[in-house]
Order: C-alpha cells, then sequence, then structure tokens
DNA sequence: GATGAATGAGACTTCATTCAT
DNA sequence: TATGAATGAAGTCTCATTCAT
C-alpha cells in the first residue's frame, strides 16, 4: 500500500508500544494503566498488543531488558575492579550516568515498588543498588563508614529525580551532585587507607 | 452481646480497618489491595467496611490524618524557628525522629508515588520533603549547598528504610544516620557564617 | 420489599444458576456457554454469578455434587455386596434408577467428555463406570464373558437415552431394557455356576 | 526449493492439517483447540491454514467427509440389502469393520456431541445409527426385540471403544464382541421367523 | 504456498460500590 | 453495627478471521 505513509514496519509497533507503555506507567502506574490506554493512544486495537507481546508483564519486561543495559553494564564492571578509591569514583560516576541516561525507567520504578515486588524483574532490579552499596564500601568497615557510603548512593541516585528543581544547567547540576556523593565516599574511605 | 468479651467498642473496628489497610496497602499497593482482601483479612463483610469508611480512598486519607501528624508537627516547628545551625540541626532530629515513628506510612508512599499522585492526600504529603528541604539550606546560597542539604535530607529519609540491612542496635544506628545527615548540613551551612 | 414477590430467598438464585446451567451445558456444551448467557436467562448480572459461585468451573461441580449422589450410592452399595448373581441383578436395577433420576447430567457428561477430560471432577464420574463393568463381571471369567457384562451394562447406559425415540409408557420401556441387559449378565455368569 | 527432500507436495499439507485437527479435536474437544495451537503443531502460521481451508468448521467437515465414507457405504449396502437374518449379520460385520478403520473420528464424535449438535456435518452423522437401529430391527415386532436390537448396536459401537481395556489380540476381541451383537440380533430376530 | 500484522467480538473474572434488611 | 445479594464498569486475555505482501 503506498499511499500509506504510515505503513508500520517490522518491529516499529513493538518499539512504539515499550514507549508509550513506559510513558504511561511511570505518570499513572502499572496496575492503574490499562491495555485499552495503551492501545488507544496507539490508535491501534488491544489485541495488535497482544500480537507483539504476550501479556502486560512481558511488555514491562522488554522495557527492563533495554533500558536497564546500562546501569547493569556499570554494576558488572565495578565487579570485576579492585577495590580503590579511584575505582569507587569511576562506579559513581558511571552510575550517575547510567542513571541520566535511564532516568523515565528509575522514576517508574521508584513510583511502583509495591507492584513490582510481585514481579520478579523488579526484584532483580532491586537488588542492584544493593551490589552497588556494597562495592562502595568495604567489608569490614565502621557502621558510620558504612551508612555514609550508603547516603552517598542514595544521594546520587534520589538526588538524580530531584534535579529539576534547582536552577542551573543540567551539566553543573550533575557534577555538583556527583561531588557530592563522592565526597562522602572518600570520607568514608580514608580512614582505611 | 454482653458475654462477648471481644465485644468491639465503638472506633476499635475503625482502627483495625486502617490497621490492616495500611499493611496491605504497603506491601502489595494501593492499587491491588481490594476491599475484599481487607474484609476478609479482617473477618468482615465488604459493607462493613462501608459502614466505617465512605470509600477506598478515604481509608487512605484517614489513615494520612492519623499518622502524618508527627511530621507535619516537625514542619511547623521548623517554619516558625530562625534559621540557624542549631534550628536545622534540631530538625534533623525532629524529621528523623517522626520518621521512626511513622515507617509504615512512608514506606507505603514511597513505593506508590504514581498512584498517590492521583489522590491529592499524596500531593500534600509529598511536598513536605520540599518544604523540610527550603529550611534546611538557605535562600541564596550555592547550588553546591543547596544540592548537600538534599543529600542530607535524602539519606536521613531513604536511609531509615535501608538500616534494617545494617547491623547494630536501633539506637546505634539512628544515631549514625542522624550524624552523618547533621555533618552534611553543617558542611553547607559553614562557609556562611 | 413486600411488594416484590419475586423477593429472592436464600439459595434459591444458586439453585436457579445450577438448573440453567445444566441445562446450557447439557444444550450447547460447557465450552459454548457462556457466563453472560446463563446471567441472561436468569436476568442477573454476570457478577450476580460470581457471587454464588467461585468460578465456572466451580458451577459444574456443586451440580455433580449434587446429582451425581444417586449413582455414587448404588456403586457403593454394590461394592460391599457378595458377587452372587442376584447382586449383579439388583445392581442393575439400582444403576438403572438411579441413570434415570439423572438423565440430563449423565446426557451432559456424555457430551461433553472432552471437556471433562480436563476438569478432574469429570474423570472422577468416567471411573465409575469402569467400576461397576467390574462389578458385573467375575475377575477370572472368559474374555467373552467379560464383554457380555460390558455389553449389558453399555445397552442399560447408553440404551436410556435412547428410550425417548421408542413407543410405549416409560416404565414399560425401563422395563424392558432393564430385563435385556440383565439377561445378558446372567448368561454372563451362568457359565461359571 | 529443489533442495529441501521435505519439500510440500500439492495436497499434503491439507492432509496434515487434517490429522492434527483431528488429533487435537478429539483430545480436547473442538471448541477448546484452537487453530493456533493446529498451527502451532504444524509449525505453520495460522493463516496458512486459511490457504488450505475456508473456516475452523471447514476442517472438521472435509474430516467427516474423508473418513466417514466407510460407515456410510455400510448403512448404504444395507438400505438396498432384503431384510433377511444373514443381512442383519452382514450388517454387524460391515458396520464392526467400519467402526474400526474410523475410531478416532468416533470418538471425537462421541465426545463431541454437544458441539456437533449446532454443526449440521455432526447432525447427519447422528442419524446413521438410527437409521442402522432400523435394519437391524423389524419394523412391526415388539418393544423388547427393538430395545434387544439397539442394544446389540450399542454394544457394538460403544464397546468397540472399550476394546482396550480389555485383554487379549484385537482380532480376538473384535469377533467376541461382533458375535455378542450378532447373537442379540439373532434372539430379536428368532420369534418372527 | 505462506506470512506478518491487525481486528471485532467476546470470553472469564474482579472491583468498588449500593441497598434493603 | 453489620450482612446477603446484586450491579455497572472495567480488567486481561484469546479466538476466528482477514488482508496486503
Amino acid at each position: 500500500m503506498a499511499e500509506n505513509g504510515a505503513r508500520k514496519s517490522r518491529g516499529e509497533t513493538r518499539r512504539r508500544i515499550q514507549e508509550v507503555a513506559l510513558d504511561l506507567f511511570a505518570e499513572q502506574g502499572y496496575e492503574k494503566t490499562s491495555l485499552r490506554e495503551i492501545a488507544e493512544v496507539l490508535q491501534v486495537t488491544k489485541p495488535a498488543i497482544y500480537y507483539h507481546f504476550q501479556s502486560k508483564e512481558e511488555i514491562l519486561l522488554s522495557i527492563f531488558q533495554n533500558l536497564g543495559r546500562p546501569v547493569a553494564d556499570a554494576i558488572a564492571w565495578g565487579e570485576v575492579q579492585p577495590r580503590t578509591l579511584e575505582t569507587k569514583r569511576e562506579l559513581l560516576r558511571r552510575y550517575g550516568a547510567a542513571l541520566d541516561a535511564t532516568v523515565p525507567l528509575f522514576r517508574f520504578m521508584q513510583e511502583n515498588e509495591a507492584t513490582l515486588r510481585g514481579l520478579e524483574v523488579g526484584r532483580e532490579f532491586k537488588d542492584q543498588m544493593t551490589v552497588i552499596g556494597g562495592l562502595l564500601s568495604d567489608p569490614g568497615s565502621s557502621l558510620a563508614a558504612q551508612l555514609q557510603c550508603m547516603g552517598a548512593l542514595l544521594t546520587l541516585h534520589f538526588g538524580t529525580f530531584a534535579l529539576p528543581h534547582f536552577e542551573g544547567s543540567d551539566e553543573e547540576k550533575r557534577e555538583a551532585l556527583l561531588s557530592i556523593a563522592t565526597e562522602m565516599v572518600e570520607r568514608a574511605h580514608g580512614p582505611q587507607d
């Protein structure tokens, strides 16, 4: 049908479903978003969605698999490095960057924890923060040091979502946030050197 | 029914509904928790719940009104104090204490942001953190200082939920967390003295 | 509501659902009968059905439990009797009577075997005929004798459903059928005496 | 694609569809068997099935036309014979043989009566048994004689499906079954000679 | 000879809510 | 103070079928 410029090419509809779904999931929550709604936005019928995904949950899963990459990579990198201060600095840098690139996914995750708890894919992702926390602190360090590292991570992580509330260029704000987190880790790391 | 020692006194059932509801809302999310479920746990029928509350949302509302007090009080206190470093220290202390007493409610809020966004009562509460953030930092301070204060708050706030993952007595952990947050605020406050 | 003569009394709707469901299941098959249809006939809404039964399958189950009794009783009786010719005669008599009283259920079963195979309750019932077959023949008897007994049972069982095609009073026809079956069993039993 | 030894020849796929469809229809019932399932087993797509058949029902129809032949032939033969005892004996023999060759189809028919009732092709087939019943008994005979003939037919027909439960060679069992049915017809026929 | 993509209809089921008692 | 019975709306999902390629 050459006359139809909107002719769907292979894989295009699938991608559009993921896109719209993430938007709606993030905006209204996973439970409150119905497939009817997604279909309406896309101007297709519900079964069209089922042609591309086996279930509502599978849509979510595919989104995680697509967007969750950067963070997973940062963690994978961290896990094979020596646990030096420099590694920690670099890990924060990488995690922060990954976070920036995946803000919508993480915002969705934050806001739908209760739902994700029942979905496995959510549970896997939740653990990542624990893993990073572990990479930042040192096994035998004091409670204060451990909490300080966790605080650094929390600041970087949740702070990312608060950035729009502050003035300044994105670049500027991200660097400021990263340097606060880095400083906290350095202070926690220092005494052990 | 004088013979029944378990006779429900006025208001008791109401309180039990709130209790069970918060538990279930926090565990499974607000949307996924049905009134049928709440009724089942309480061993009453659904209409019995409607005798005590006008709607599902009203249950949530009443929970916020009951449990949200301590935090609101801490904020109200902060708003009428002079903005000295000592005030900030005390504010963190009070906020931390209020948080401890209200962990289930806050856990629920964190995990159901998307849902709460549509419920007004949720929106009001969300703003509180912004207000406290404002009380901790100083209007004209640098971006770094502002972010540092926000980091302190984030650390205290979200750290509270992470405490169970660490070893040590509750008392000990809470103090360590508070002192990290305090230190951050002090550093942000310092240069301006 | 005294003015409403059709006011539903406890359990009445439940019974009506079973009644209508069996009718429709028998007429169109279990799969092809939708809850919407049942609800329409009853002039209630679908959720009203769900108030009385947990699922479509549970409706079927309850029908079996209600109507399956007579046959189950006949079998239970047969299982504790000495295996004499007289017992066999009486067993056919009882089975035939139970069958008469439960024609709609059995018609449904015959006509929905494939569906019932997936439903457990169906499987249990299916086995009953095997059990009766066993009670009619003798363990060590010849193949011919065993098949003859099975033929008697088949004649009695399926013949019951064919009776309306013949002329004569119900009483008359049932007795004729029973005597044919009895004669077959007697011939199979005879040689061993 | 000359290189592909498994190249589908004209009509081969069609036959495979019928084969798989009958298997699944017999196993799960017509309604519960979806075209998706058939397509999956065959490793083709749904539209491929529509290339060979116009509808789901047409698949069923074609199966009946292919496999129903032997029985229809037996009946056709019977209808033009003089109604002697020998004809009846031969008719049972032919019907039994036709049945053996078509067990899967008849099993499906037995187990999906309710569904077939709505499908016309099913209704036609159902009548055959009535026709044979008519050929076996004599118009003016007694009720007992008529029922006895019907019993013979039922025994032969349904007994065929029960044969696997008994021990012995297939040949042996079939002959035993046939002789039981024949004997019944003879007894019913006898008095009139 | 077959496929990718999509559709309209309808299935079972659950929910928050109501009303008479 | 609570219950039995019922409802309207909506949910996820599957089905038979079609059509352009």
